[in-house]
DNA sequence: ACCGCTAAGTTGCAAAAATAAACCTACTCC
DNA sequence: GGAGTAGGTTTATTTTTGCAACTTAGCGGT
């Protein structure tokens, strides 16, 4: 019935900060990875993306256990980032389709496989991403909407926004 | 002089596939992973990002066990994202400091930010990053270099690259 | 010279999480 | 009615975590 031994839906893994305020609140990097930092949430997302959506798929595909697999597809599922549809009846079967929010970490997911394809790539990136129609590679960068122009990485700043110590 | 307990840094954490090709081999989310894709290590990254450079602030800031934060330290520096640097003689401290290997990964944390503030900064974004200059918030896009124009997830495909496949 | 303090770790141990392998339920095909 | 498939659960073992105590090396005060 449950969620078999390795439950881990808490409200937050890790610990709390002095005051009772957790790093999720004024970090939203840590937000983020209390969902999906672990060794393989970010990889059944990225199965799924690809359109492995069928439980015994990724399992084989990663060789994740199934255990595991079976919890990491709940937690995303409880999490809003998956959600469980019936594609057959008899037997009932289920796959996993992105929500909006699971397909909005798309730009992590490039951003992580660019970093990998620039430092361990040597014999060249084993899957680029490419323009429809023009077919040419694509790249990811950080512009400022206002002067509509790309920043380099030199001339980010930051600073804190509204949403810091909302709890005060 | 080890690294005490909790040694991980063997070629790999996740199990060859079956025919001896890691998954790392075929795809760069994986090889990304495999190296930060654990619970603390872009956090402390985010850290030294944010100027945070010494043990103990890392320590105290991200609350982590000190021999965890020890560990995946040493991790770091071995695969090239960060360097250890005495700042002082007499006793002789260190600090760490990013490489231009570890400062590339800030377009993934920017973007694992982002995602958080979209879905989980219910009171706006706890840091936004602006254009230094004009002061606007900026976002991240996907860009053709060729055809100079912002890319939309639904015009983005993907192929095997060059890299696929390479130990035939 | 001794006391307490800081920084940056290391060591040992208990608890939690990951892994592997066996098992279960429903149903289909032969 | 036996084998196979999909999608899991259960159980046992191994690995990682997290916590607390301890270490090393120097400083500042008395």
């Amino acid at each position: 019935m449950g969620r078999s031994t390795q439950e881990s839906s808490g409200t937050s893994r890790r610990s709390a900060e002095a005051d009772g305020r957790d790093a999720a609140e004024i970090c939203s990097i840590a937000a983020t990875l209390d969902i999906i930092g672990d060794r393989w949430s970010l990889l059944i997302l990225r199965n799924i993306f690809r359109g492995g959506r069928r439980f015994s798929e990724i399992q084989s595909d990663l060789g994740i256990a199934k255990n595991l697999l079976s919890d990491r597809l709940s937690r995303l599922v409880d999490h809003g980032l998956l959600e469980r549809v019936p594609y057959q009846d008899r037997p009932v079967r289920y796959h996993y389709r992105l929500t909006t929010k699971g397909a909005d970490l798309s730009p992590a997911l490039i951003a992580l496989m660019g970093w990998g394809d620039r430092w361990y790539a040597a014999n060249g990136a084993p899957t680029v991403l490419v323009h429809e129609g023009c077919g040419e590679p694509l790249e990811q960068a950080v512009r400022c909407p206002s002067c509509e122009e790309i920043v380099s990485p030199g001339q980010i700043r930051s600073r804190p926004g509204p949403g810091r110590n909302t709890n005060g």
